[in-house]
DNA sequence: TGTACATCAGTGAACGCGCGTTCACTGATGTAC
DNA sequence: TGTACATCAGTGAACGCGCGTTCACTGATGTAC
């Protein structure tokens, strides 16, 4: 074996990590081969040792979004203090996830995208959106499953809603406007019936 | 003058109504200058008679896109009933606009593509969301101004939200529940304070 | 341990296709006389 | 009213660039003996 697999196994991850970020910052579309490789160090001819295609990298880098997405919340509710949905809602309506979709959730990054996408992509957003529902209603305290479930997509629409939105509009003033008002009117429900 | 005003003027608008469409249908990236052409039954070459480059096409068609909507919801509040906020909520949520973004609203449809595009696509957009934003919260009837204006902005957001959800997921029951749900409970609390 | 060989991650040029744009041309319509 | 000319919307081929993909090659690393 020429090389080590362990290096490979390292500039594959780096590739798709950069790829996972770019994907959430410019789109679906927004990704270029040659791009991503010069990010990575490397050159256009490599990327086929790593991947089959364009397609496959997108694959990859959108489920590691997801991942990675997962494991940031996942890391909130382990590190010290418990996660709670005001911090849920505080986090994802937060300026500074509105200023970094490429470190945020993917899918208020790419609805849009998705939903015009190849069905392998929109089948990885539909169990993440599965995964997110479950997230949020898990956090929610009063009422029985059914309520539960119910108020946890009302949530996650808001959520999706605001942070695109927030994000569409080039006036910062209202851009600012809409993640405060959704935050605090969001709050006052989750905590409520 | 060789060809009569008139008829240029139609053509330019067939084109720009094409393009509205499938601007919605498939994002801001996703309209080609000869796709638009030959569903209007013309050729490539013509198009520079009609527009200085595609990104002008773009921009005509977004305000375009943006005004036939606007004159949707106009139609519904003169035609015979006066137009409610639960007939906006119904409307927006329901499984009729999801299935056509290309007759909806651009917002909801491009939300992801407006964040990331030119800064004179952005204004346009933030135009339409103060809007937007103006007419729900003109339909609210209880409550003070700064009240209207923050459960406006709560509506939006969901009516925004989980249209893009439910386009995005790929799984029929749950993108309809994400619609009904979301209806639901928005309804009952516009109607609230 | 040392040497020859095989593997394969990464290189960089080249290919091919899609697409926005340009351009010389056509022919129908409007204007001038 | 009729005829010659000018205009210009629309044609369709060609151009050029970006970008995904391919390919012959390199050289560092691992294996065999």
């Amino acid at each position: 074996m020429g090389h080590s697999q362990a290096d490979k196994a390292q500039t594959h991850e780096r590739i798709v990590a950069i790829a996972s970020r770019r994907l959430r910052e410019r789109g679906l579309e927004g990704i270029g081969v040659a791009d991503v490789m010069e990010e990575a160090g490397l050159t256009v001819g490599g990327f086929y040792k790593h991947f089959d295609s364009r397609e496959a990298l997108v694959v990859e880098a959108l489920a590691a979004s997801f991942g990675t997405w997962q494991a940031q919340i996942g890391a909130q509710a382990t590190g010290g203090e418990k996660l709670t949905i005001e911090k849920l809602i505080g986090n994802y309506l937060s300026n500074d996830h509105r200023d970094n979709p490429g470190k945020g959730c993917a899918i208020s990054a790419l609805a849009a995208d998705l939903a015009r996408s190849s069905p392998t992509t929109r089948k990885q957003c539909t169990e993440q959106v599965q995964h997110n529902l479950d997230l949020v209603a898990g956090l929610l305290e009063i009422g029985d499953d059914a309520s539960k479930r119910a108020r946890a997509i009302f949530a996650f629409s808001v959520m999706v809603g605001a942070v695109s939105l927030a994000r569409a509009v080039c006036d910062k003033a209202l851009s600012d406007e809409i993640l405060a008002t959704a935050a605090t009117r969001l709050k006052a429900m989750a905590t409520e019936g």
